[in-house]
RNA sequence: GGCCUCAUCGUCUAACGGCUAGGACAAUGCCCUCUCACGGCAUAAAUAGGAGUUCGAUUCUCCUUGGGGCUGCCA
């Protein structure tokens, strides 16, 4: 390694394949990627699938979907699973120099004295009882049983330096020794972490709130083991609407679920990246590169944020106007029947009609749908609400007539042909009926798209469908 | 309970001792308009409470209150 590799910052994303990926996971991730990026450096993508009974390989592929779907590139990809081998042989030195050792207290047991000191009023922790075990005595109780790796907590102040929080300082007493690993095959979270941070050269780590208590004893257990330390930046939670912790194991919906209901990478990215961090100078639409140029740990909030839906619908319709017709209509692939697919050109007219009424892509189809099949309505529906049944027929006969002679099916002709007889009769009495024959709907887009969208043929024979409505 | 931590409109936030506390989403009203949407304009809406420091506190300190996280052989 160069010396000037040696100085580039390193990042990690950690999750556990343990569920599909969240927004909570995604903003950590993008903060990650987003300070790396800023600073050139590095982003890890590392899997961290200790918990054998929870990781599952689906879950792995929908972390790395999600991650790829956003756009957030990884550098680097690892999986705990994998390196077995290196927590053994950290786990086996901690051993011998006696910073660790096993111990062979059972659940119960445990859960007693949990109890007993909560009784008591004290702090609960591990009481030690295994720590002066002798190694005959280790010997011989491994023969026949399991036991787990406990690491000997230091006992003092660890305080820490965090980017968001300032420094922040804990007292070891009231840890107590904390399980590293359930046997030499089976490291925990806390030391795997720490062997792998130390291995993959990570500079930041930069991780949710909820791992804050953790940090002390991931520094207590570089310091015996002689690793580098690190630089901490811990996030706020996002929270949902009940201000409690918005994760994994409540009803929290997963990236795939935006996906499916329409929301794309560009609002998920932009909404976030606003959950917890503001550019200098106030805005609300940035795009990547500018979320790259500006951002920075000294402008992340402190407080944890509640996650408001209606704002990331809201940029989610921005970005969705802002996309060409082949844009969206790849997009909206998944979206739309294969029957509308094979009307092309109408298909690309409808889609910017409609954009402008889409917040998500899933409501593309119940907004337009009538444009490829009309469905049936009441004939009220035709009648202006300050017209009269009478007037709406003779003007929709009017204009049945007009259309029908007139060859060019332009928009701006399709104006002058109609105009007319709207300003004669009063616009609402003429448009409203035409576009309530051409939709079926109350509320749609303005008839001349309509019209234009629908052709000749169609619109006539809708029209007509509307005349004899209204005279039987 | 203990430890850690946080506190500006309903929500996301700006103001890093100095204007009538600014913007955005949502809400409401108006304009545009045949409808819906887009767009434009406008209105309402906040410094949790109490001390202290200071000529002056949203900002600094302390206390109270309230919220959150952790307290796993999960991560």
């Amino acid at each position: 390694m160069t010396q000037k590799e040696d100085k580039k910052v390193k990042l990690r994303f950690a999750p556990s394949p343990t569920g599909p990926l969240n927004i909570g996971g995604v903003r950590t991730a993008l903060f990650n990627w987003l300070f790396a990026r800023h600073e050139g450096g590095l982003f890890v993508l590392r899997i961290e699938d200790t918990d054998r009974q929870r990781s599952e390989a689906r879950y792995e592929e929908d972390i790395k979907k999600s991650l790829e779907w956003l756009g957030l590139s990884w550098d680097e990809l690892y999986r705990q699973s994998d390196r077995l081998e290196r927590y053994k042989f950290y786990l086996q030195t901690l051993l011998e120099k006696k910073y660790a050792y096993y111990c062979f207290c059972s659940e119960k047991e445990l859960e007693d004295e949990y109890q007993a000191q909560l009784s008591q009023g004290i702090p609960p922790k591990y009481s030690g009882r295994c720590k002066s075990l002798s190694d005959e005595e280790v010997q011989k109780r491994l023969k026949k049983e399991n036991g787990v790796i406990r690491f000997k907590m230091p006992e003092k102040e660890i305080s820490f330096n965090d980017l968001v929080r300032g420094r922040v300082t804990f007292d070891t007493r009231l840890i107590g020794d904390v399980i590293i690993a359930k046997g030499l095959n089976e490291p925990l979270y806390n030391f795997a972490n720490v062997v792998d941070d130390f291995e993959m050269g990570i500079t930041h780590v930069v991780r949710g709130e909820e791992h804050i208590s953790n940090t002390p004893r991931q520094i207590a257990l570089q310091e015996v083991l002689n690793f580098p330390s690190l630089v901490y930046a811990h996030l706020p939670l996002i929270l949902g609407s009940n201000k409690k912790k918005l994760s994994k194991r409540d009803l929290a919906k997963s990236i795939g679920d935006y996906k499916a209901e329409g929301y794309i990478p560009e609002a998920m990215i932009n909404f976030l990246v606003l959950l917890g961090w503001h550019p200098k100078k106030d805005r609300e639409i940035l795009s990547i590169k500018e979320m790259i140029d500006e951002f920075s740990f000294e402008r992340v909030q402190k407080a944890g944020g509640v996650f408001n839906p209606e704002k990331l619908d809201w940029l989610n319709g921005h970005y969705l106007r802002l996309k060409n017709p082949d844009e969206l209509i790849s997009a909206l692939d998944v979206f739309i029947p294969e029957k509308w697919k094979e009307e092309k050109e109408r298909l690309k007219k409808v889609v910017m009609v409609e954009k402008e009424r889409m917040k998500r892509l899933g409501e593309f189809v119940s907004l337009s749908d009538f444009f490829f099949e009309l469905r049936d309505y009441e004939k009220t529906l035709l009648i202006w609400k300050k017209s009269n049944e009478k007037d709406t027929f003779e003007n929709l006969k009017h204009i049945h007539a007009t259309l029908i002679s007139l060859e060019d099916f332009s928009h701006e002709s399709l104006e002058s042909a109609i105009n007319p007889l709207a300003e004669a009769q009063g616009r609402g009495n003429v448009l409203w009926p035409l576009r309530a024959a051409l939709s079926g709907r109350a509320a749609s887009p303005g008839p001349f798209e309509l019209l234009d969208i629908l052709g000749k043929k169609e619109s006539l024979e809708r029209i007509s469908v509307a005349i004899k409505k209204l005279s039987s």
